[in-house]
DNA sequence: CCAAAACCTCGGACTAGTGCTAGGTTTTTC
DNA sequence: GAAAAACCTAGCACTAGTCCGAGGTTTTGG
């Protein structure tokens, strides 16, 4: 209990409150959870698994990208799950079963919802209500999840990367987290926030390079549209320009974005925040009431 | 000061430390930038501005799509910018000068790392080292950001969707903040995260249902490499099937999403998770060394 | 254990959509 | 007022999407 209250105490409040007036602080505050190199993934691991372990007993989960199966492991090679996380090594497809929550609901959950929330069999509980978790199956939540309930936090990060870390009691069998989530969310979003970050910084090189990524207002516009789904004749006739225009234009912005075709287009677009969210309110809408251009 | 100090205090301290000892915590821990319907909006956005005031002498921005000009507006329609952060009102173009620091290198900055940073002339500052910002032209700083420096949250939501907020300090002339980024990124960086996240959640309705989007597992396959920009045959030489085969997945993943063609089918999984950032990587790769396929 | 339901693998032909090259026009910038 | 962007247009070769079809494999559920 020790180790995560001090630490806390020290980076979240001791310095931040005093700081205006004038208090010494140290210049590097240290964080255990957070990564600077491969070599930090280790100690911020059990750090974590520590601080979970303290605050409520918990155990932790965490997969820094829901897209890929790869596990997340230290410098050396050697799965945090067993080594750190303290998961069974079962031999047959351990990171379908054990490799955690991560098997059916929580991460559909994270892909709808940025805030921490808490999950049971009946329910996913959130701070503000998200229509769109109530839609989640959580008819087999027992068995895929292996545990009765579960605070999770999603990690939504650069060029649409989900990850998520999850605690789930030890002590078996509880169902209630409502309380054990409203006191130590916040603790644990931070951390696992600092965790993921920093694994996806050291781990995931991406040598892309967009070097004059700045599109155009027409270049977004009829990227945007054609995003959701339409063709050049109906972006043409939404922005009455002419087809060939159209495809001017999207073909200038994959240029840009060094894209070879319309599909690399989108998706870079997308992984850039240039077509964020708007477009997806337009998907099943009637267009117009959208926000219009966007910042060139 | 003591408005945020108190706050601060008890939300993210007091109670998370000595709780497991068994203190009594009060139920519903108020959050002054939390929001959770739009009449909380005017009033969060005014903590968070005092938040700002008392900690560092900061003025807030605060924009939660980088991807739309859309200004941030309290429930009755008034523009945060004008109404509580204090930005003038300048009549033409208000969006594009004093909304500030959005104009140009710090949205960029923002869609490359999840982590606050702060900013001056002279480069953009991280926490840890992020190769993807050293590339981002600084020259125009200036004239662009109406300030010598300043502290930026990015702040990465579901669908895409990248936010941000800045502090800039009211004592215009500072270039060096360093010192309070270190100690008020914590704080900054939590009240900001609350308030975009909540203000997109009350502001955003998104009507999407895709009702079963479970992709299969050599429907991402496909849909990775769609994504990056290989055509049907590319793709289907690389997995070693047919041509109809690589159609036959990327219509079916497109059926699942509810899309109507392949970039929006892409479109859709980028924004749900399933390409995300694995694919970044083979862009400029050569395969092969890729996480294999994922999570079905 | 069997059956149903997914999932996966293929082929061909036709239509709609896209990529690309080569221009001209308008607006912005210096 | 010239240069540089950004914007607009057109036609042709190619790619993707659709519709038709056939079968095999793995999961799910009774």
């Amino acid at each position: 209990m020790e180790s995560s209250g001090d630490t806390l105490t020290a980076c979240m409040d001791g310095s931040a409150t005093q700081a205006t007036a004038g208090a010494d602080i140290p210049s590097s505050r240290h964080v255990p959870t957070a990564i600077a190199t491969p070599a930090d993934i280790r100690p911020a691991a059990e750090a974590l698994r520590d601080i979970a372990r303290d605050i409520g007993n918990f155990q932790v989960a965490a997969c820094a990208n829901i897209a890929s199966k790869m596990p997340m492991c230290d410098a050396d090679g050697n799965v945090l799950a067993h080594s750190i996380f303290g998961w069974p090594t079962s031999k047959e497809q351990w990171w379908k079963k054990p490799l955690l929550a991560l098997s059916s609901p929580l991460p559909f959950a994270c892909r709808y919802e940025s805030d921490p929330f808490w999950v049971n069999a009946a329910g996913i509980y959130t701070r503000a209500p998200n229509p769109l978790l109530d839609q989640i199956d959580l008819s087999h939540f027992d068995e895929l999840v292996n545990a009765q309930s579960v605070i999770v936090v999603p990690i939504h990060l650069p060029f649409g990367q989900i990850g998520v870390v999850s605690f789930s009691p030890l002590d078996n069998g509880r169902k209630d987290l409502s309380r054990e989530f409203e006191l130590y969310a916040d603790q644990l979003e931070y951390h696992s926030r600092r965790f993921i970050g920093g694994y996806s910084r050291v781990t995931s090189h991406r040598p892309w390079i967009p070097k004059n990524c700045r599109l155009s207002k027409r270049e977004v516009e009829c990227l945007r549209w054609a995003a959701v789904g339409k063709t050049d004749v109906e972006i043409a006739m939404i922005l009455g320009r002419s087809c060939a225009t159209v495809r001017f234009h999207i073909h200038n912005a994959a240029t840009k974005l060094e894209a070879v075709n319309r599909s690399q287009t989108v998706f870079k677009a997308t992984q850039l925040g240039y077509l964020g969210s708007v477009a997806a309110v337009m998907t099943g809408g009637h267009g117009e009431h959208h926000d219009g251009a966007m910042i060139e």
